[in-house]
DNA sequence: CTAGGGTTAG
């Protein structure tokens, strides 16, 4: 076999996984391997299977392998081992490979590789097995390292090793690694399987290059179960749910028969989506289908409930489920948690260690976060500070993120301050944010400049925190600060982000952005807004126009918030629906102050229930008041 | 003797 150069990876830029040497096959391993030493054995001796008799093992490796894959621990495996090199067993390669097998299997990757270290000869399988090994105990460096000295060693790529290393691309996120192996394929003329594909769709979807993913997945022949799942899974991660619950019908139309896996992906997919109809349509089919609801099914479910709008069928799903994780609990903590319900979220904690389930970070994200929505100032203060005392969970930035949010809402601005300097965690782009938003209604001009300070060095690509910003100097008459935000803007390329709105009406979604006019009864919409804005006048109602950034003139700014998006899906809405009927809408940013009273007087004249997701939580909005407290 | 996809977060 001829050798070619392969991996350019020292010019892989720094995002992708880097080798840091590369050298042969008898290179000693990283360190980090040979640290994972298996735990000892608790018994000293255990009877080995009837089959470890060694009379009948002598002269057969085929009966001597069989009674590997009996082995239950690593002692046993030890035991084995031992008896393969007494009775020359060890000679044979078969059984060779099957022990690093064995060994990997059990996530002793030190004796395998041992094994495999001394060797004289190898072959495919004794590649793929270490190779294997590495990928499942999660060495990526081991694993990319030892399948690039395979290629050296001159044996030809089989089918069985490439979906490791493609693997090992996909958990570093390092798609230009990925694109070489990818391309190996066609170097060694290997039939594209099922598997070699459907691990290049993921790899390409896993490092956010859907497209590249897509053409891989149109290109298949034939694709199974496996890599349509992969493929529904990449759009409902990169931000098309739509796209992925439509792939996931078209599945079912080739005649391709879901499974529990697939199910979750679609259910995550909803989730994404908020669309209640289709959750409906997603929990009948599970119905229907008699899947069991297992921990991830169940907790998929808990989470698509939540984020199509209904707490209530979350917690029926909750109830159901027999086995419930960690992320089950914080699940259903923080559906209470983004629909306002504090108390409920709180209660859950409780019951929570009752049933033995340990709280971990996410948990206490979860926790804070309903505090914070809740308003819940005391108790937040307590968690936060019991988390590390009392279960041991260390604090990060999402967690005084949190904090800032919640002191925030409280106005204790000095709080704050306190606790920005006591932390000892870096701060990032999310929890300067929080600061800017606690400024931007209590007014601490210092903080939100030091707060502006810090977000302008990370560059963030998110125009919201522009945005923020240009609002709390204009309102401070900062005008010289206003602009220079505004040239940061441009400077940096941040376009601000188009708000949109969309909106369910009898099973079907509408999308709305500021001024829209695609849609066929724009005239009807409009009227019904101008209507219903000199009701609201009367009532009165006065636009703020704080919201909008300040480099367009007044009257500019009155039409666009006139016409903001969620104030055209309301009158759609208003016209399109059942008088009794909720109305719900999802809105890709954080609601703005004027839309937000703009909905609760709505809801008081039309008596109707509203509800909003917005990027961070729901509003429900009821006869002239919002679930959030107006603190958003 | 060897191979893949799934759940929680300001």
């Amino acid at each position: 076999m001829t050798k070619f150069k392969i991996f350019t990876l020292h010019k892989s830029p720094s995002r992708d996984f880097q080798f840091s040497y590369c050298s042969s096959a008898t290179s000693p391993l990283a360190l980090k391997s040979l640290r994972q030493r298996p735990e000892e054995p608790q018994q000293s001796s255990i009877a080995l299977p009837q089959t470890h008799n060694t009379e009948s093992l002598c002269f057969d490796p085929r009966s001597f392998v069989s009674s590997l894959v009996q082995c239950q621990s690593h002692f046993q495996i030890k035991k084995v081992h031992a008896l393969a090199i007494t009775t020359a067993m060890i000679e044979n390669l078969g059984v060779i490979n099957k022990l690093i097998y064995i060994y990997a299997q059990h996530k002793a990757m030190a004796d395998a590789y041992f094994l495999f270290f001394r060797m004289k000869e190898r072959d495919n399988v004794s590649w793929s097995v270490i190779i294997g090994g590495f990928s499942k105990v999660g060495d990526n460096y081991n694993c990319l390292k030892t399948f690039k000295e395979f290629l050296l060693s001159g044996l030809p790529m089989d089918n069985y090793t490439l979906p490791f290393a493609l693997r090992a691309c996909r958990d570093t996120l390092s798609p230009n690694t990925g694109k070489e192996i990818h391309l190996l394929v066609y170097k060694f003329g290997l039939q594209c399987d099922v598997f070699i594909s459907a691990a290049i769709v993921d790899m390409y979807s896993k490092c956010g290059h859907v497209e590249d993913a897509r053409k891989v997945f149109d290109k298949m022949p034939k694709r199974d179960l496996v890599t349509w799942t992969v493929m529904i899974s990449c759009y409902a991660e990169c931000g098309s749910p739509e796209e992925s619950m439509a792939l996931f019908d078209r599945m079912k139309d080739n005649g391709i028969v879901p499974d529990k896996v697939s199910m979750v992906t679609v259910v995550f997919a909803c989730a994404k989506l908020g669309a209640m109809h289709k959750a409906k349509m997603i929990r009948d089919y599970i119905w229907r289908r008699k899947f069991s609801l297992d921990v991830i099914l169940g907790t998929a479910m808990i989470d698509m409930y939540a984020k199509c709008g209904s707490v209530d069928a979350a917690r029926e799903i909750f109830d159901q489920m027999k086995e419930k994780n960690v992320i089950s609990w914080s699940s259903m903590i923080s559906a209470y948690g983004v629909h306002g319900r504090g108390r409920e979220a709180l209660q859950l904690f409780p019951q929570m260690l009752q049933s033995g389930i340990r709280p971990n970070r996410i948990t206490f994200v979860s926790i804070l976060s309903a505090c914070s929505h809740s308003g819940l100032i005391e108790e937040g203060r307590q968690f936060f500070n019991s988390m590390e005392r009392d279960y041991f969970v260390e604090s990060d930035v999402k967690h005084y993120t949190c904090m800032v949010d919640l002191l925030g809402r409280a106005g204790r601005l000095d709080e704050v301050l306190e606790l920005t300097e006591r932390m000892k965690v870096d701060k990032d782009e999310g929890f300067w944010g929080a600061i800017l938003g606690a400024c931007r209604i209590h007014g601490h001009i210092g903080l939100a400049e030091k707060a502006a300070k810090n977000l302008l060095e990370l560059g963030p690509r998110n125009s919201g925190y522009y945005v923020l910003l240009s609002n709390i100097y204009a309102n401070a008459g900062k005008w010289e600060e206003v602009a220079k935000v505004r040239q940061m803007m441009t400077g940096r390329g941040v376009k601000k982000t188009p708000g949109w709105t969309w909106i369910e009406i009898n099973n079907k979604l509408y999308q709305f952005i500021v001024g829209d006019k695609s849609h066929p009864q724009f005239k009807e919409i409009y009227e019904m807004l101008k209507l219903l804005v000199e009701r609201l006048e009367l009532a009165g109602y006065v636009p703020d126009t704080n919201f909008v950034l300040h480099d367009i003139d007044e009257e500019l700014k009155a039409e666009f918030l006139y016409t903001h998006s969620e104030k055209l899906a309301i009158a759609f809405a208003l016209i399109a629906t059942a008088e009794d009927s909720a109305i719900r809408m999802t809105k890709n940013l954080r609601i703005c102050g004027d839309c937000h009273t703009f909905i609760k007087m709505v809801s008081n004249i039309v008596q109707r229930n509203i509800v909003v997701r917005d990027s961070i939580r729901f509003h429900h909005f009821s006869n002239g008041s919002c679930s959030c407290g107006d603190y958003w």
